[in-house]
DNA sequence: TGTTGACATCTGTATATACAAGTTTTATGA
DNA sequence: TCATAAAACTTGTATATACAGATGTCAACA
């Protein structure tokens, strides 16, 4: 992986730690100057490790008295966020699999071509989920060629994005993600198996790459009987909109 | 608001500037050290409204390059996070109203007492979202007493959290959520209009303030054909797993 | 007993400095 | 002209220092 600096490593030690209960949950880390001594770094760069701990909700930062380990992990660990489905199986310990349908190289359908230039060529994948050997969720990807010139299908069955990164070295960066209720397609439906209206959970992604060009668009169809997606937010208080008022006659 | 240190005001003017194309799509902010001189600050103070802005998705940070203003704000504001329905109405613009269709004082039932004590007393409250006229959402929300001791009639026909905020200088930290798709309720089926099987999407929060303590305990069952859920979400690389080996035997 | 006030401890914010590392531009030289 | 190297910029990481602000402890005192 690429987390050779102190502040990730501190952070991912902690992390570890709290998961193993080592700093159990309902009491409060040892203080940043504590922690600087055991790591054996500066106080900004612990705090840039717990600001992260922060942000994913494994700790709460108090003023005047420490950091306190919360104890959300079983609801709330990384569902929400851009993870891969091998990951999730993973930290959950789920008993997946994953069935690939379809894996070739195409053209992106113009519907889905947001802001891209015509003709723009992609390997089309389709993966079916099983989980306890009910399907779950069925995946149609799209990975944009450039940037992607190959895809083994041992890396379709296996983790895409294991292989983007560690194989050819991609840097990930960030997501747009909707979530909709609709109407599946027939194909989808009897992949699904779904009975009555034929209601899916339809997750569409947009992902991108850390020079901000789209290299995966995503359409996840979820059983809405199976669905269910977790997530932590903190407030913030930056907002972009200026008090509204009503405009003058 | 409670924003008086600079970084966040600084984080908040370069936003609003993003939002009036002051600063364009697609091309870069002031280098850092302009930046500085801009604003009459330090580094360090710059690099942190800055981080705040890329993890809102506002720009992208690009070492060597510097910070490039992204063009997902259209879809992508802050749906995701905990924002009240009023905040959402100002920013996206909505023709929404709010009634207020119970408000009184009750226990919370024990089924939904995640790790209450036992008789815990709450304010019950019911509103129905309308967006066109049509109903869309059914809220409903359990605040606890303590610590919310009153909450007048017009707080919650207006805003909660503005109330809570504001009047009551109550900090509103975190909270989780959960969405699962599920058979409405008749009750809720009734207030929604629903035809169908009655499914709705469901979304359960607990909201916390900054001492950790839970005072919101929320239902919000959304029509499945007017609901959308949007999201930003970076990669993150801090993983409290350990990879799987398989036991030896 | 109960309150006040001083003190120690903790996190929050801001500044200054130094160097590493990636990118772009400019200058150099064949 | 073209390729290469140097320089100038950019963000990334780490350190040290200072003070503000919140919290808890404990002694002094009424």
């Amino acid at each position: 992986m690429g987390l050779i600096n102190k502040q990730n490593m501190i952070a991912q030690d902690i992390a570890i730690k709290i998961k193993h209960k080592i700093y159990a949950p309902q009491t409060f880390l040892p203080s940043e100057h504590k922690l600087c001594e055991l790591y054996g770094t500066s106080r900004e760069t612990i705090r840039k490790s717990l600001e992260q701990l922060n942000e994913l909700g494994l700790i709460q930062k108090i003023k005047g008295r420490g950091s306190l380990v919360l104890n959300l992990q079983r609801f709330t660990f990384p569902i929400s966020g851009i993870t891969s489905f091998k990951e999730l199986n993973q930290t959950l310990g789920m008993h997946a699999k994953t069935v690939v349908l379809q894996l070739e190289k195409t053209m992106v359908p113009t519907s889905l071509a947001v802001g891209l230039s015509n003709e723009q060529p992609a390997f089309f994948l389709e993966r079916l989920r099983l989980i306890d050997g009910e399907p779950d969720v069925l995946d149609r990807d799209y990975l944009l060629s450039p940037p992607v010139e190959k895809l083994p299908y041992q890396a379709a069955e296996d983790s895409i994005y294991a292989y983007l990164e560690e194989e050819l070295g991609f840097k990930i960066s960030y997501a747009t993600k909707e979530i909709t209720v609709e109407s599946a397609p027939a194909a989808v439906r009897e992949k699904l198996n779904l009975s009555g209206e034929g209601l899916v959970v339809l997750v569409r992604s947009l992902t991108y790459l850390a020079d901000t060009s789209l290299f995966q668009i995503t359409a996840s169809y979820h059983r809405p009987d199976k669905f269910k997606f977790t997530d932590f937010a903190r407030r913030k208080r930056i907002l972009t909109h200026t008090k509204e008022r009503k405009p003058q006659l």
